[in-house]
RNA sequence: GCAGAAGUGGUGGAAUUGGUAGACACGUUGGACUUAAAAUCCAAUGGGCAGUAAUGCCCGUGCGGGUUCAAGUCCCGCCUUCUGUACCA
């Protein structure tokens, strides 16, 4: 029988536990090491096999630091604000937190069953008032900031102030709305208080404003960007619908070009970084102003190719672009008034599956070409985005493919502007080969020098100048949804007032229903007590709202990533209750040194945690900028769906190999009803699910044997695997184990358990080593140069691997070492001691037995890692580097039968080695038996 | 379309910086132990050819070229798959 793994990893899981092994000391004089997980939504379908591969890896990552006599700092908590809890609320009536607390239940028990080193004194959920008591101070912060361009960083908004008191907006350099008027200091002081809050929003990190949103009628929701994927929502697939709502938005735009820069520093995974790169979407090129014909407006235009000016044949804008209607004259009137309407019918979804189709309409107005003072037709299309740059382009159709189309389509001019290019089929748009022609004193220019003088033009003209877009918009701030961190804002004259920071948390009320309404009302609006006494600093009836004393609050809260955005800065001081940590904690812990996740959360919970970061680092309340300083995508774990085949319109099920050129509907079973054969227990299906008794199979050499597909995990593709069964079977050890050697930590790949014998061999092996038959047997003998050997080289091939994240060939590197020693009938102390801890952070339930049984009373967690004696590592391979510094190479052809010093005197005998070594000894000899040694000098 | 990553036995996957491709594991086959099974242990296992044999030779890392004494790895051109993103001016 294998070891008793039932029995140590109950025993050791209850000793961590209650000796709280993991606790970690701070501050410490030892180096710190942070690694940390993205924490988990504590969802009712539990853990499956997908999500501890990280918290695997990087609980190997946190032991093996701890070894090398780091401080790990190595917490967990609960994203536990989130739509499902608030749905299974509306569905059932019970309370959002305690399903929430259940299901954390159900996470922490399976957790811990995995024998993770996660310091759980500092746990941290985002749905406890104590802990969301500090997002809302965070956005308090937030709020009574604005971003100063001089300084580049964020400012409090008293400065902002003081300056509109002295100056006005003259001289100020700010980010703020595009629509934000000028003011002079004599304006500024004659606004009414109402008036002047009105016009901070413009500047404020966080405000008010009416803006276009993605609203989901489904989820009876507003949604950012990043939570709708192709033009439905992430959550669901519902359909997402453009609509104007006033909401609270994020002014993450203002960090675009630090957010962008910063990348440089952190080491994160490219493709991670390009998703951001892309997501911030930085244009280099010009604003251009085209003055509209009989009119005093000015149509202003974004372009990347302002050296194409001269090929402008027509304008386009968005159909919702806001001077539409002024623009258009009465004989078009009626053709875009439909048009307009038509393309706001149409849903996100339907305009981005219809990208093919060409569509516009003209307004009847003209603009003047800045430069030749040419009549340029003003045209509607809905390949103009609203929401990118200023809703208008200047249309070249030889030179941009979309335009070049929406010009044949319409029987417009396409001017050609590019010297020695055909553009009668397709538009040209090498910039690299770029030579404009036919464009005035640009002629003969290149693209690059051509914008350059064209800028310098414009500006002369007053026309235009050279500008940046991002496509990076601000983030929708507001959820009308029950179950996230209430905003803490009331409302005086409907202008938004902080509720003091010394009365936070504003505790989520209780509300009697939590469906929010398809008009958008939030559920926050069927709370009872739900008005703020400015008197009292206190929470209390609506029934009181006087608007004098006592006003309204806020009723929608906060999005999911809000909590996520800084819950790394408070596992540095969990219970801190005077701020979100103190300066101490933060300035000992820094940041992140190793943080693990899934690569989807790539422009949403990590672009704006770095948003938060740099903002907190602007006020001075973190000491990094960045706040992780290393980070690595694992891979999902995907499953394995098994399917039978049904005859349509029958109850006769197919054997797999029988459904060749048949019609058949293949049936999602469960994963657990086959066996590693793929065949199907068929008595199992109909227990399972009742109405495959009066089923018939059609059996192949008598078996039901069912097809195989690979998918995402998930309980309605019957597909999944519960970590607990594993651990049942094969214990924990074992499951982490082969977790690990299942392959790359980066890659997705499917779960099978058809390996999980081999690893689970390995610890039954590795565990007889120190065992003769039921009793345990260590040498204190010397061991043999072989055995030592064994294990310098396992040192070495471990320690490297940990340090490169190849953590599924080091698992390899413990099998390779245990199959030696068990071959050279190795018992001694001497080698197993160190292999033990060098294992412990693989499998910590069986090290710790053995470590025990090995005479130590102290935790395994304490022990030193062991040391490399390069003694043991020299190897008799014939290829091996020598250290030179040179740039020859020569072949000699030598016997093969050589001894390798025998090899190198015959190359140093060589009166080339001679020469070109110059006293020094050669870079690499390299020996191929019966081919040729190669000298590389 | 654009960007990124990847393509190696029956399978998961190894292979420092260009240096004997296929480590390790699964699976398969044969053997030992056993009345039997399980468990455990041992051996073989990319393909082909020659040989009684030890062994030897040839071909092999998606396809086609190239650089090199030497290419899974570097360069050029394709094909395929995955992931992200998409009328971004």
């Amino acid at each position: 029988m294998g070891y008793p793994f039932h029995e140590i990893e109950k025993k050791w899981q209850s000793v961590w536990a209650s000796k709280q092994t993991y606790k970690v000391a701070q501050p410490s004089d030892k180096p710190k090491y942070y690694v940390l997980d993205m924490f988990p939504y504590p969802s009712g379908a539990g853990l499956h096999v997908g999500h501890p591969l990280g918290y695997i890896a990087s609980d190997i990552v946190s032991r093996y630091k701890r070894h090398k006599g780091f401080n790990v700092l190595h917490p967990q908590g609960y994203d536990s604000f989130g739509l499902p809890a608030e749905q299974y609320a509306i569905q059932t009536g019970q309370h959002p937190a305690i399903t929430t607390e259940t299901n954390i239940k159900r996470y922490r028990e399976q957790l811990d069953r995995m024998g993770f080193s996660f310091d759980w004194s500092r746990e941290v959920r985002t749905s406890d008032p104590n802990y969301y008591r500090w997002t809302q101070h965070i956005f308090s912060l937030l709020f009574n900031a604005w971003y100063d361009t001089q300084q580049d960083k964020a400012r409090p908004v008293d400065a902002l102030i003081a300056h509109l008191e002295m100056h006005g907006t003259q001289d100020l350099n700010a980010v703020c709305d595009d629509d934000t008027p000028q003011l002079t200091a004599g304006a500024w002081q004659q606004m009414s208080a109402t008036a002047q809050a009105q016009f901070l929003l413009h500047y404020r990190l966080t405000y008010l404003a009416e803006t276009e949103v993605n609203w989901c009628p489904a989820l009876g929701t507003v949604l950012a960007n990043d939570e709708v994927v192709q033009g439905v929502s992430e959550r669901g697939g519902h359909p997402v619908e453009r609509k104007k709502m006033k909401q609270w938005i994020m002014r993450i735009s203002a960090y675009a070009d630090r957010l962008l820069e910063g990348l440089h520093a952190i080491d994160w995974p490219e493709p991670l970084k390009e998703m951001q790169r892309n997501w911030i979407g930085k244009s280099v090129g010009a604003s251009v102003r085209f003055q509209v014909e009989s009119s005093d407006r000015e149509i202003e235009v974004f372009t990347t190719r302002p050296d194409t000016l001269f090929g402008v044949t027509f304008l386009t804008l968005a159909p919702e672009h806001e001077w539409v209607s002024e623009m258009t004259t009465a004989a078009q009137q009626a053709e875009v008034d439909a048009y307009v309407a038509q393309t706001a019918q149409r849903s996100e979804r339907e305009r981005m599956s219809e990208v093919d189709r060409i569509s516009g309409v003209f307004t009847g107005a003209y603009a003047r070409h800045p430069i030749t003072q040419e009549k340029i037709p003003i045209w509607i299309g809905d390949y103009v985005l609203a929401g990118y740059g200023t809703g208008a382009v200047m249309a070249v159709p030889c030179g941009d493919q979309r335009d070049f189309d929406f010009a044949t389509h319409f029987g417009l001019p396409i001017k050609n502007i590019f010297k020695d290019v055909d553009v009668s089929k397709a538009a040209f748009a090498d910039k690299a080969n770029t030579v404009i022609a036919h464009s005035d004193f640009l002629d003969g220019l290149s693209c690059a020098a051509a914008t350059e003088k064209i800028i310098e033009r414009l500006h002369e003209l007053g026309m235009g100048e050279g500008a940046t877009t991002y496509r990076l918009r601000d983030a929708v701030f507001s959820r009308q949804r029950y179950w996230g961190e209430p905003i803490p804002v009331y409302y005086v004259n409907e202008q938004p007032q902080l509720i003091p920071d010394d009365c936070l948390p504003l505790q989520l009320p209780e509300v009697s229903k939590y469906l929010p309404t398809s008009d958008g009302a939030p559920p926050l609006g069927n709370a009872t007590d739900w008005a703020w006494d400015i008197t009292q600093n206190k929470v209390v009836s609506n029934d009181a709202v006087d608007h004098k004393t006592v006003f309204p609050i806020e009723k929608n809260t906060m999005p999911g990533w809000a909590g996520s955005s800084w819950y790394f800065n408070r596992y540095m001081d969990a219970h801190n209750n005077e701020a979100f940590a103190s300066a101490e904690a933060l300035d000992y812990w820094k940041e992140v040194d190793l943080y693990l996740g899934g690569s989807e959360h790539a422009t949403g919970h990590l672009l704006y945690s770095r948003f938060w970061q740099y903002f907190l680092y602007d006020f001075g309340l973190v000491p990094v900028k960045d706040f992780a300083k290393k980070l690595i995508n694992q891979g999902m774990i995907l499953g394995e769906s098994a399917f039978i085949y049904r005859i349509p319109d029958t109850q006769t099920y197919l054997s797999k190999g029988l459904c060749k050129g048949k019609k058949v509907i293949p049936v999602h079973v469960d994963v657990s009803l086959v066996s590693a054969q793929n065949e199907l227990d068929i008595e199992g299906l109909k227990q399972w699910q009742p109405h495959f008794s009066d089923a018939t199979f059609e059996l192949d050499n008598g078996k039901y044997v069912v097809g195989r597909e690979v998918e995402k995990m998930s309980k309605s593709k019957y597909n999944v695997v519960n970590p607990d069964a594993i651990c049942d079977q094969y214990g924990a050890d074992t499951l982490r184990m082969y977790e690990m050697f299942l392959g790359p930590i980066e890659q997705a790949k499917p779960w099978n358990t058809a390996g999980i014998s081999g690893v689970s061999n390995f610890l039954n092996k590795f565990w007889r080593l120190f065992h003769n038959g039921d009793d345990f047997v260590v040498s204190d003998d010397q061991p043999t140069k072989e055995s030592l050997k064994t294990l310098h080289k396992t040192i070495e091939k471990v320690t490297q691997d940990i340090d490169t994240f190849s953590l599924n060939t080091s698992v390899s590197a413990f099998m390779i070492a245990t199959n030696e020693l068990t071959v050279q009938k190795c018992n001694h102390r001497e080698i197993l001691a160190p292999l033990t801890v060098l294992l412990a952070p693989f499998a910590p339930h069986i090290c710790e037995e053995l470590w025990a049984l090995l005479g130590n009373t102290e935790s395994i967690t304490t022990a030193a890692y062991p040391v490399v004696n390069p003694v043991y590592l020299k190897d008799d391979t014939k290829a091996y580097p020598i250290s030179f510094n040179g740039k020859m190479r020569f072949t000699l052809a030598l016997p093969t039968s050589l001894s390798k010093d025998e090899i190198e005197a015959a190359v140093m005998q060589e009166e080339r080695t001679q020469t070109y070594l110059d006293g020094k000894t050669p870079k690499k000899v390299i020996v191929v038996p019966n081919k040729i040694v190669n000298i590389v000098v």
